[in-house]
DNA sequence: TCGAAACATGTAAATATATATATGTGACGA
DNA sequence: TCGTCACATATATATATTTACATGTTTCGA
């Protein structure tokens, strides 16, 4: 008998607003807005467009990894990110439309 | 010669990323799924069904309405709340599909 | 007009997040 | 193997959020 994790409908709220809450900051919002459509982008890239410092765009790159947002994948000297779950980007086409009306 | 006021990309992430937080609790992430689809509920309603105390629920609700997530409406000794956006709805089913993936 | 129902707000302490700056690490080429 | 490019992590302070609990306000019916 296998021990299905089904998790409460509280557990799977409190997961999924610990991942909305990755999301939920101007500059991490950007970021994944810029990765739509399964775009990858290294960290020099994605620094440079967002015209913010490497040490700043490295920490929230981070924060987005450990919160199960983007996954990475080294190339050489550089380190691409991407969106672990596509479909992320509705989240702030969504979010941007409701502020502008 | 109107004066329109075109945000900036960057004033748009920061008041999108305001009220992505609003959303990102998961008391609040769960409110936001009860009103799905016009629904209109009142705070014992509401409460009831969460199973929380009155006055938790009341600042959750105050946080949502606040940063224009919901609006609310008296009614005799009642206030309905319901989502200013309808839309809203999209990024609790995105973030909890994302996270059960 | 008094009381109770329904809801809102205030306060304080614990905890988490944000921001800035400094330093550390891995990979590659000369 | 040494230097540098590309990136990650550490640390400290400021600020915001969460949580719990107490109290305040509005409305209606008796």
């Amino acid at each position: 008998m296998t021990m299905t994790t089904d998790r409460t409908e509280q557990e799977i709220m409190e997961e999924a607003a610990a991942m909305l809450k990755a999301v939920a900051h101007p500059v991490r919002l950007a970021i994944v807005g810029m990765l739509e459509g399964g775009v990858r982008r290294n960290v020099t890239d994605l620094f440079g467009a967002l015209g913010l410092e490497q040490a700043v765009v490295s920490h929230h790159l981070a924060i987005l990894r450990d919160r199960g947002v983007l996954s990475q994948e080294r190339e050489g000297k550089h380190v691409f990110y991407f969106l672990r779950h596509p479909r992320l980007t509705e989240i702030v086409h969504c979010v941007k439309d409701c502020c502008m009306a």
